[in-house]
Order: C-alpha cells, then structure tokens, then sequence
DNA sequence: GTAGGGTTAG
C-alpha cells in the first residue's frame, strides 16, 4: 500500500489518518523504497509525508523531503507551495508547515523565492506565515549582507501589521551595527524598553561588537561595564562578549588590554573559549608578535582546546605576509597532516600568500588545481589578484596575464572593474601607457564606467611617464566634474615633484591645504621633495608642520628621511652622526621605524659606534 | 540569534 500510495493511486486523504501516529514507520519505508530503481514518489505524496513530519515535530525530516522536491526532483518552490496547500488537512497539518517551507528556501540562500512564498500566501490565499517565519527570512538578509532588501522587507512586514517580537528588534539592531549606525542601535535598545521588551545579552553583544568594530572600544567597555544597571541585573556578560571587547582591543593592537580581558573573564568564571585564542592569537601575530602568538597556542592546547583552520589560516597569512614562506610551508604541512581541512580563506591567503612573495608560478598552478576542483568563487578576487601580482613582477608575464584571463573568459566570466583597475595601474606601472589605454579602451567598450579609482591610475600613470602636463590637463577635467580626491591630488603634486617644478608643487599644496585635501601620503611626498631638492633639515621642518597639523608620520616618512640623510652622509654632506641623531629624534616623536631601513641603515651605523668604543 | 581568520584596482 505504501508504494501505491508514494504514486499517489490511493486517495491521500485517507493515508493521511493511517500515517500520522507513525512517523517512523514512514520514514523507514520511505528510506527502503527510496533505494529501488525508477522510484519517483509523486509531489502528492511527499507534501503529505512533510505534513506528517511537522506534525510529529520532526522538522528536520521535513526540511530534507523538501530539499529533496526542491534540488533534486526539480520542483519549484511555488510548485510545492502548492502541493502542501492542496494536501493541507486541518485534522492533521499545521499552519508552521509554511514556515518549514521557507526556511527550506533561505538555507540554501534563494530569498527570492523565501519573498515569493510568502507574498503568494498572503495575496492567493489570505494566509499570514508566522513572525517567526518573517524573522527567519530578515536574518538570511542580514548574514548575507543584503542590508537594503533587509530594510525594505522589515518595513514590508511591519506594514501587514505583525507584532515585532525580541528576535525582531535584535534583527534590527543587528542590521543597524552592521551598517555601523551604532547610535540608531543605541536608541533601538531604548524604544524597545519603552514599549515593553526586555533587550537580552544578544542585544547588548551586538551593540557592543558594532562599537568594537568601529573603534569605540571605551564605548564597548561602558555598555559591557553597564549591562547590569541597564537590564536591572537581569543581565550578565557571556563569552561572547568577551570575545567582541577582545576582539576589538587586538585590532587596535593593544594586546595587553585583550589578555587582561581574558584573565578578567576567566575570574568571573566564564572560560575562555577557541574564538577567544583565535583572536588573541591573530591580534599577536598581526603585531608580529610571533612568540606571543605561538605561546598563546601551546596555552589552549594546553587547556584542551585544538587550534582549527581559523587558527591555521590566520598563522599562514601572517607568516606569508611578512615574507616567511618557509614556515608558512611549515605550517601548510602540518595542516595537511593532521588533517585539518582548507576552507575558503586557506585557498586565498595560499594564493596571495604565494603571489605576494614572487611565488607566481606556483600560485597560478594552485588556482587552476582549485579551478578543476570547482573550489573558486565566481567574485573574481583569486584572478584579479593574480593579474595585480602578474604585472608587477615585470613585462615578462603579460602573456601569462592573458593566460588567467582566457581561462576566466572560458569559464563565462567577464572581467570587473577591479580587473580593469590593476590592469591599468599595472600596465602604468611598467610604464607601458600604450598598453594600459588599449585597456581602458576595452573596458570603454564593453560598457564599463571608468570610476575615481581607474581615473587615479591613468592620472598616476601620466605623471610618472612623464606626461605631468596631460595629467594636469585631465586633474582639471576631472575637477569640473567633481571626480577627484586627496589620491589623484598626491599623484599630481608627486609628478610636479619628479620634474622639480617648486612653483607647481607650492601651488597644488597649498589649493590642497584650502580644500582639506591633505593626508599622510602628502606630507611624505613633500618631505621626499624637500631632502632631494633642499636640505634634510628642510625635511624635517615639513615633518614638524605635519605634526602641528595632527598628520602622524609613519614608517615611511623613516624611510624617507633616513634614506636620504644617509645618501647624503655617503657624499659628505650630511654626518653619520647626525643620521643617527635623526634616527633618535624620529623615535622620540614615536615615529615607527620601518624594519627594512633600520636594518639596512641604522642597525649597521650603531653597530660601527660601538665598535669604536669598546 | 550575537563573537574569531583572508583580499584584489588609485
């Protein structure tokens, strides 16, 4: 009878009663017949069985038999919308079956039919899913960052007057940190106490991560500090928010206020958890503290926690990113061995990872293994990076660049805007202008806009090909249509710099000045054209205007002051003393040395000095 | 439900 019935030759109305008391039994028939040949239950039947399941409350078992219609029978997700409407009993189903549906459409990310689902129940049938339904849907917006669908379906379901419950107004403050709107969040938290719901540690988490992540860590700690007296003492913090305030002081680097927040969390009994060294290790390494890093790890083995991928992954990029290819491999290995898998973010640091240390070769054999695995994204962010790196490793690889993006092209993928981008700053680069207007022209032609980034590039490029005149002509353009910034101003006052042009330069710097248009990248070019054109104490005065306009200046303006001083302390112009006293002054003013240079420059001066005297 | 890892164009 139960094979009859999966074909539907038997009135379902009447299996209906014989199944509902067993839903084991059905599952177990259904699972033994699954495995004949030529078995296709009809849609029928299927909607019955899930009407069975939800009633049993076995809604993982529905959520599979929907899967099942809905990836591999082929049905649409309207189809089975009508399939369970048609064998909707109200002895038996219930209303949540619908809910169960559209929850079987957002796991596997397809909001659009979710949204159709839902506003077909509501148009056709008169029927209202439930708010948890609602709440289930807006969350998939948030995650998958689909913010503005978010607002525009809240606001959709506040209209058909449902009743906004906890989960909800957490939703809303969640989509509101995200968008880093922390004081809207802020007095969401108050109008939800005004019309009676009680904000959770969710809340308070999410309210404190958005200030984290902003870099308001003292607004973290006050809200953390105030989740007793603001909830009445129904509130306490959890791991979680420990973690967002941890996490939040590791990526200001200051390392010592994440520990002493571990210790702080640990006293209150509350055990730090794999998130919590993830973070902390990760916050180390960033600083480049590896021994740090690498204590913290041995302490979590230590306490019974295994580092994961995370934990691989964040190591591997940090050791690749500061050039350390050899124990990154290391790692790579272990990884492998102790069979902790790749994800995602492994398969990118590997391959930007291999790019950015001149392991171009391997990195493009790596992405086409990951291209026959069907392992890529179709974001295009594993081949942009590969042309970036491709082109600036020398005019020998333009064929290989060609290479990536033929087999992009034979994939069905055009290139983006980010493609464009590279390939015209490196084309520029290389200071081949020729090759990088072929590109713009492509683009032009395929019906891509150029944007402020692309136009920064070709201003970039003219200047440093010796072409400042054009740049300026087009900087004008681009002036009379609002399309410029600080970026296209710093590359036309460096090429007015590199043709020694002291009227231009003043000129541009100070329309700069006027305008607010002045950064970091400013100040550096001006100290570099000062010690060429001047003197390094002329530098050094455009470094004090920096420091009296509140522009810090980093290890590049080391860079630049030391290396020129030391230039001219080759040719007698400048004491190998004073280099020293320069390198002591910028430290005082807690300018970060560049590891580079001193190690180059300053390491080997000291090292003479004291030679001398001892 | 909220927390951790990567990033490509000036």
């Amino acid at each position: 009878m139960f094979l009859k019935f999966l074909r539907s030759n038997i009135s379902a109305r009447s299996v209906h009663f014989e199944f509902r008391m067993s839903p084991e039994l059905v599952l177990g028939f259904y699972k033994r017949v699954g495995l004949q040949t030529n078995f296709s239950p009809s849609l029928e039947s299927v909607c019955i069985l899930i009407h069975v399941m939800i009633r049993s409350r076995r809604y993982d078992d529905a959520l599979v038999f929907m899967n099942n219609l809905l990836q591999t029978m082929g049905y649409s997700h309207l189809d089975v919308l009508e399939g369970l409407w048609d064998s909707y009993n109200p002895e038996i189903s219930c209303p949540h079956v619908f809910d169960t549906l559209i929850r079987a459409c957002t796991s596997f990310g397809d909001m659009n039919s979710a949204h159709e689902v839902i506003i077909n129940l509501r148009m056709e049938k008169g029927f209202h899913v439930s708010v948890h339904a609602w709440n289930n849907f807006l969350n998939h917006l948030i995650t998958s960052n689909e913010l503005n669908s978010f607002w525009k379906k809240y606001t959709e379901m506040i209209s058909c007057g449902y009743t906004e419950n906890i989960y909800t107004y957490n939703l809303v403050v969640y989509a509101l940190c995200k968008e880093m709107r922390l004081y809207e969040a802020i007095s969401m938290f108050y109008r939800m106490l005004k019309v009676g719901i009680h904000p959770n540690v969710v809340t308070f988490n999410m309210i404190i991560n958005g200030a984290c992540k902003i870099s308001d860590i003292e607004l973290g700690l006050k809200l953390y500090r105030k989740m007793g007296i603001m909830s009445m003492e129904y509130i306490s913090p959890n791991s979680i928010t420990f973690n967002c305030l941890i996490n939040g002081y590791s990526k200001l680097g200051n390392m010592k206020s994440a520990e002493s927040l571990k210790d702080e969390m640990t006293k209150m009994g509350i055990k730090p958890n794999l998130i919590t060294y993830a973070t902390l290790v990760n916050g180390y390494l960033r600083k480049g503290c590896k021994k740090d890093a690498f204590r913290l790890c041995s302490h979590m083995v230590d306490k019974g926690i295994a580092p994961n991928n995370v934990v691989y992954n964040s190591i591997i990029h940090w050791l690749f990113f500061e050039g350390d290819t050899t124990t990154a491999s290391a790692f790579l290995s272990y990884m492998i061995k102790t069979n902790i898998l790749f994800d995602k973010f492994t398969n990118s640091i590997l391959v930007t990872g291999l790019s950015r240390n001149g392991y171009l070769n391997e990195a493009l054999d790596y992405h086409k293994w990951l291209v026959g695995k069907n392992l890529v994204d179709k974001d295009l962010f594993l081949e942009n990076t590969l042309v970036h790196y491709l082109l600036r490793s020398g005019n020998e690889s333009t064929l290989k660049v060609k290479q990536v993006l033929d087999d992009m092209i034979a994939r069905g993928l055009s290139l983006d805007s980010v493609t464009y981008g590279s390939m015209i700053d490196g084309f520029s680069k290389q200071g081949s202008i020729s090759n990088a207007i072929r590109v713009y022209d492509d683009m032009i032609k395929e019906g891509k806009k150029p944007n402020l980034v692309i136009y920064n590039s070709i201003v970039d490029g003219l200047c440093k090909n010796l072409s400042v005149d054009l740049a300026k002509i087009m900087v004008d353009e681009l002036k009379k249509l609002g399309l410029f910034d600080v970026v296209t101003l710093n590359s036309l006052l460096n090429g007015f710099c590199a043709n020694w042009n002291i009227n231009e330069v003043l000129n541009l710097f100070f329309q700069m000045q006027e305008g607010n248009l002045v950064n970091e990248v400013t100040y550096n070019i001006l100290v570099n054209f000062f010690c060429k054109i001047g003197s390094i104490q002329e530098g050094r005065e455009i470094m004090e205007m920096m420091v009296a306009n509140e522009v810090a200046p980093n290890s590049i303006t080391y860079t630049i002051l030391v290396t020129n001083a030391f230039k001219k302390s080759k040719v007698g112009c400048y004491s190998r003393e004073k280099v020293i006293e320069l390198h002591d002054d910028l430290m005082v003013k807690g300018v970060k040395p560049d590891g580079q240079t001193y190690d180059k420059i300053v390491g080997p001066l000291i090292g003479e000095e004291s030679f001398e005297i001892s």
